[in-house]
DNA sequence: CCCCAGGGGTGCT
DNA sequence: AGCACCCATGGG
């Protein structure tokens, strides 16, 4: 069983980052270890001490997929600018955002809609059964999840109707359309600032700014995005902008200014604050 | 039965 | 441009 022996200084909580709600295939057996399905590899893995032991993928894509090469304090110090998101960062020390495969990111986020986080990991389970290959041997299988050229190639988005999609299905099934047409989009999106990135994301269907910013945050590490959805709203509400209103919907407006100002308070690290905020919603 | 959920598209004004 | 309304599904 291949080994990472974690630097001393460098927080990693597999718990947090792995249950945080930000990546939607991996579970955690009772027997400790994580399973889950990542670019097309059955992975399987435990954080004990200060060693990541792992199978499934190689030591390279499992340092790339966790950030392990991300310095983590220097991010932590960046943001933890007043006392409650410091109170958020100790609370959830070692939470890292990973390197999620763009398309699948893509889809998860068009699938989380006016939903909730059980209802995505059904979804995003049943479209790789439906349309993913097998993968993986011995006690690491599962469901590759599938490229879009997979549901592409169908007649219309009536072969999704066993995926649960609800009213998502034309706008995964769109989204897989026009994704399996443009083979360099996520390269395209990479090499883009957040602005621009952010901009040419919404022209997938299904995707507004909310799940725009989830994409650029978990898949293209554009650390700037702050997805603002009901919890952060009512996390920003409570601690950082009381003269928001409460129980109104969530207006463009109102998601542009609650992004505008985590972006100038919290610095060019706002998505990493996001994220512990997030994290720590409910307690 | 109810209300809520990591919202976006459409259409009206 | 801003707003109201609809969307289909599952959890609690």
């Amino acid at each position: 069983m291949p080994r990472i022996a974690l630097e001393k200084d460098q927080p990693f909580s597999l718990d947090l980052t792995l249950g945080c709600g930000q990546a939607f295939r991996w579970d955690k057996g009772e027997d400790g270890w994580w399973s889950g399905v990542a670019d097309g590899q059955a992975i399987r893995c435990r954080l004990k001490a200060e060693t990541l032991s792992f199978e499934g993928a190689g030591e390279a894509y499992i340092r790339h997929y966790f950030s392990l090469d991300t310095d983590l304090n220097e991010i932590l110090d960046a943001i933890d600018c007043d006392p409650f998101i410091h109170a958020a960062i100790d609370r959830s020390s070692g939470l890292r955002l990973v390197r999620q495969p763009p398309w699948e990111c893509l889809c998860s986020y068009i699938c989380a809609t006016n939903t909730n986080i059980p209802a995505v990991r059904r979804r995003i389970a049943l479209l790789s059964e439906q349309f993913g290959d097998p993968v993986g041997s011995g006690s690491v299988r599962g469901y590759a999840f599938p490229g879009p050229e997979r549901i592409a190639c169908h007649d219309s988005d009536e072969c999704l109707s066993t995926c649960k999609l609800g009213y998502r299905a034309p706008y995964v099934f769109t989204s897989s359309r026009d994704a399996a047409a443009q083979a360099g989009w996520a390269e395209r999106i990479q090499n883009l600032p957040y602005d621009a990135a952010r901009k040419e994301m919404t022209k997938f269907a299904g995707i507004g700014p909310k799940a725009a910013d989830c994409v650029l945050l978990f898949a293209f590490q554009k650390y700037e995005a702050f997805p603002v959805d009901v919890w952060i709203r009512r996390i920003m509400r409570e601690h950082y902008l009381p003269e928001l209103p409460d129980g109104a919907p969530l207006s463009g407006r109102e998601y542009d200014t609650i992004r505008g100002f985590a972006r100038k308070h919290f610095g060019e690290y706002c998505g990493y604050a996001q994220e512990y905020l997030y994290a720590g919603r409910e307690g």
